[in-house]
DNA sequence: TTGCTGAGTATAGAAAAGTAAACTCATGTC
DNA sequence: GACATGAGTTTACTTTTCTATACTCAGCAA
């Protein structure tokens, strides 16, 4: 008799989150995207990632609506399809650009991060937080957590 | 003779963090850490995670100092370890709000999201968003990335 | 018609992750 | 002393993912 009383783990926008970008390769074919790749040869050569991975994680985020294929067409070639990224995958970018600033943080060379960011126009640095509707500036440790419409428990096994 | 002209890849914050936080379940023992889960036991019953994998990712994150292990005590029982998250690990709250609120935008359930963030105090919904030092909300598009002090090119082979 | 190129597919082997169960170890209760 | 408990470790096996390399395929060019 085991009566668990557990949050319901499995309906969690993290993890589904996850199942979609969590992949290896998956996060860093974005970035690549983001710096201006757009073909499969650029992301296999700048990344060094296996073909047949960098064939499916690209079909992969073409099904999800991340990346859209368009083609391109060097002269005196065939068209040949190229990626590039859609609304749904720059929505990704809070994200990335928070695993980006804790690298900076914590695991840059000595000189310092290999690319910096900034507001394209006013070029003053950018960086990923946390703010609330109200528009006050949010410490990690203010944020709550509450249960919200799709909140469930685990079922007693 | 191949002349590659390409950036380094490898040396990259992004890559670099997912190399710590981009293993299965890394990410969702730290969310259960936001969410109150401190013991072994409370990982391994809410996350569903082997015993064995649970235990080397707990080991890898107080190796890196994102959680540290401290010691609690039931009435009536010894001393046991458990888990709790380091300023290095809050660190890691923006990126991982940002898959929160990507999860929730193109993957909820109908009803909703299972769990809400709010400001705690004003009470107000929070979201992970890209602002530059000069206090101006960024657009993902209006972000310019440029080489930083670590830029590399990749040699030529 | 033979070769070249970019974008894949196919396949085989290695590594990692998942599953399940047994075992250890310290200490607190009966 | 015998047993219970939480936090692991160990072992054995299956499945999935990753890596490396070879192969295909369409169209352009010589």
């Amino acid at each position: 008799m085991d009566t668990r009383l557990d949050r319901d783990a499995s309906n969690c926008s993290i993890a589904r989150t996850l199942e979609v970008v969590g992949e290896k390769w998956t996060i860093l074919i974005l970035r690549e995207v983001w710096y201006g790749s757009s073909r499969f040869g650029d992301f296999e050569r700048v990344l060094g990632c296996p073909r047949n991975l960098l064939a499916a994680r690209l079909r992969m985020l073409v099904e999800e609506g991340i990346l859209a294929t368009e083609t391109y067409k060097e002269p005196g070639s065939r068209s040949r399809p190229k990626y590039v990224i859609t609304p749904k995958g720059m929505d990704l970018v809070p994200a990335v650009m928070g695993l980006l600033q804790w690298g900076d943080r914590y695991r840059a060379d000595p000189e310092g991060p290999a690319m910096l960011t900034r507001h394209r126009g006013c070029g003053a640095p950018v960086d990923a937080q946390i703010r609330c509707e109200r528009g006050h500036a949010v410490h990690a440790e203010d944020i709550e957590s509450v249960p919200g419409p799709a909140f469930r428990m685990k079922a007693a096994e």
